[in-house]
DNA sequence: GTCAATTCGTGTACGTCGTACATTCTATGT
DNA sequence: ACATAGAATGTACGACGTACACGAATTGAC
């Protein structure tokens, strides 16, 4: 975090003056010539995707828009926290619900988390930074919404269908995290290939390492520094997240 | 990212060369008077727990041992990243692991994931923080070996184990990642008590939203902020944990 | 069409971070 | 007792977010 320098004045005037979310704040009028809320997210967007959480700065942002200062953003979008909630939004608008729940709560489910998985993999950055900003902005709180009516539809309470929320979102942000992560390691490794990566676990993993301490990690470790039997890696991230999301559907039908 | 000189040096020498985790490299010998490892992975875990991964700063962890700059600390954990690589283990050392998986495979696997949430509870940073870095510290294996011993007991295959030891980790860190959420949030704000809460989230959902484009979301909220009746807030962290966990084990069960 | 007033972009600067480099101090081996 | 190696420190750099004030450009009134 930057210099802050209004902690006690808000102290002192006695609210703690929030500052009301960015989806409130209308959008300056765009001038014919200027920056425009649309354009900015766009360009952050695009260096997120790219370079991940950790390439998104202002004065990147500033840079591909062509303003030389990244001073010129702060009227559109107020803060860094301000873009990030702008692009999470964004980010959130590319997961279609329907208007209505069906009869089937669970292909709906299953078709809703999909696609917010297929979201996550476009956009990497989303599951890193969706966990640093309440998740409360439109496009969040739609999906959520449908969430909700699809349990109220077949009888559940407001308290279950929350838990079962919890649960489903949970799960599908775990996923993209993890799979962040993933991306995240072969980007700050600059890793071209698969077999960049194994020279370089190789190293980290302690060639000499046979039979210690963890006989079956370690048999996963050397088949996937060796010959990579695709059979032995686990099921690839796909078929991984059907799985757990499976797993997870299972469970909950077992209590609706 | 700080800044690091070291990159076209490292691109001209051919090799990428990895730095070696920080397990592998001996802890430099411990002189009488001076600093060790231990000391100053204890410091930066209280420093941590007390303000969040965001207060864990190589000055404040000198400051705390009385050294006037941080790059005393640097002989001994090289790098933030392998300080953190330490702490991570330190914290992987709290949850337990039996010698061998015992008969009742469920039971064995509800026991180490409520032991992992309960230390995820008291290190809120460690959510945060297992998804910067590689996750192989000796104790993150000698979890993973152990998960993957109890599948391999009731005769699954590495490949079917390992997507079943993915998912029960990911459901872990993706419920105490949510709580640390919620926590950091708690303190950035900070929050001391519920009606707090409540007063910031007033202001932040906005007053009048009645029964908008989300009813049933409005309706939580509206419950939530106003008369906070119990029932219709879904389960507590603890009874949500325990749900989901028997919903995953749940669907696990029914693919063994 | 002209001028004043408003609004927007920009330059500069501050305080934070991680950490490289050079220096000073301390403890140890002889 | 002294030389020497190793550990702690001071200083400094380049990144970050962003506050502040100034100049430039656009708009509205006449």
């Amino acid at each position: 975090m930057g210099a802050r320098g209004s902690k006690e004045r808000d102290a002192a005037k006695g609210s703690p003056k929030t500052p009301p979310p960015i989806w409130l704040l209308p959008e300056p009028p765009e001038r014919k010539w200027g920056l425009g809320r649309g354009e900015i997210v766009r360009a952050a967007v695009e260096i997120a995707d790219a370079g991940g959480a950790e390439a998104l700065t202002m004065r990147a942002v500033a840079a591909k828009l062509g303003s030389s200062t990244p001073m010129s953003l702060y009227r559109y979008v107020h803060s860094k926290e301000g873009l990030v909630d702008l692009m999470l939004d964004a980010a959130g608008a590319e997961v279609a619900t329907p208007a209505h729940p069906g009869a089937d709560w669970r292909g709906d489910l299953e078709r809703l988390a999909t696609e917010y998985w297929a979201m996550a993999k476009r956009h990497p950055w989303f599951a890193e930074l969706v966990h640093s900003r309440p998740p409360a902005g439109p496009h969040a709180c739609r999906i959520k919404e449908f969430v909700l009516a699809t349990f109220d539809r077949h009888g559940q309470d407001l308290a279950a269908g929350l838990g079962y929320l919890r649960l489903v979102e949970g799960y599908v942000l775990g996923a993209a995290l993890q799979r962040a992560e993933e991306v995240k390691m072969w980007r700050h490794n600059d890793f071209g290939s698969a077999e960049q990566v194994r020279e370089h676990a190789r190293g980290w993993w302690g060639e000499g390492t046979e039979d210690g301490p963890y006989p079956l990690l370690g048999r996963f470790m050397r088949t996937f520094l060796r010959d990579e039997d695709p059979e032995l890696l686990g099921p690839d991230e796909d078929a991984q997240f059907r799985l757990g999301l499976d797993c997870l559907l299972d469970g909950i039908a077992a209590r609706l």
